[in-house]
DNA sequence: ATATTATTGTTGACAGCGCAACAATCTGAT
DNA sequence: ATCAGATTGTTGCGCTGTCAACAATAATAT
């Protein structure tokens, strides 16, 4: 609501940040009501592959957690019957988890979900205007080889 | 790095995502490194006025945590010395908390880290194409008056 | 004045995360 | 074959957050 004052990129920035967190803050209410899932739990749940099992090293590299967080979560959604784990006869070391027809079916609700929050909060866009912002947000480089020389 | 497939505005949501985690990474690192803040205590140095007291009512509005949070970083703050809290005079439920000059000097060297961040980041745009951004993320609307009718 | 209600900040209990240490297993050099 | 080193997932611990309950104080109604 706040008119940009002083420089353009941290306007930018500024309202980006508000946005995401307002977006974020709807994505979780969603999934907890709807789902019963938190946002991690979601990230999770939608990286995982369908029909084929995964490893917790393939998974996590997909998501910003890390290895303990996922094996603790796993284990939460083995209690609730979205997943299940057994070990790789591969690689002793190796767990591959699957997930169940129950799991398949939260992961695709919860999927829906998702996209109609996106759907309807990029409502005010046109297609090209997406199309627009995604360009503009993929010059934004965090590693920027900055402000130097 | 991936191509756009699929809706664009999925597309761009995505986009903003990866970027927003990136650029939250480089700050959490600049502001762990350079300033031992965590994220959620650079918001709050932020949010405080440099000069004037504020009430823990007034400051947890502008943040994203609760007033238990608040209370207990707070008092963090207090132990290192960059912030001082003492009875609101004239409503002694409330607590007034005031940066010491070490707070303010700390503040102050925040926000210019933030600001170097920010410049670095968004050095591949154009003063233009950063209000543009601007424009495209406020037709963003979270509670978006959504996809019915 | 007095009783009821609202507010403000703190605390206890608990959940989830990251880090470091760990055991089990695999890999690769010799 | 063997042994040093890397990989993989789990666990203990501490930190930080939320939620619910609480005590102290202020505001409001009667």
């Amino acid at each position: 609501m706040i008119k940009a004052s002083g420089p353009p990129q941290i306007a930018a920035w500024r309202l980006m940040l508000e946005t995401h967190a307002d977006l974020m803050e709807r994505f979780e209410v969603v999934f907890r009501d709807s789902h019963g899932l938190s946002l991690t739990e979601f990230d999770t749940l939608i990286n995982m592959p369908p029909d084929t099992p995964i490893r917790h090293r393939d998974l996590v590299q997909s998501l910003v957690v890390t290895r303990s967080a996922l094996s603790r979560l796993l284990r939460r959604f083995e209690e609730r019957g979205i997943v299940t784990q057994t070990a790789d006869v591969d690689d002793q070391r190796g767990i591959r988890v699957a997930l169940t027809p129950e799991g398949v079916e939260l992961r695709e609700a919860a999927a829906k979900s998702n996209a109609e929050v996106i759907f309807s909060a990029f409502s005010g866009l046109t297609v090209e205007e997406a199309d627009t912002l995604y360009e503009l947000v993929s010059k934004i480089r965090p590693e920027g080889a900055g402000t130097e020389s």
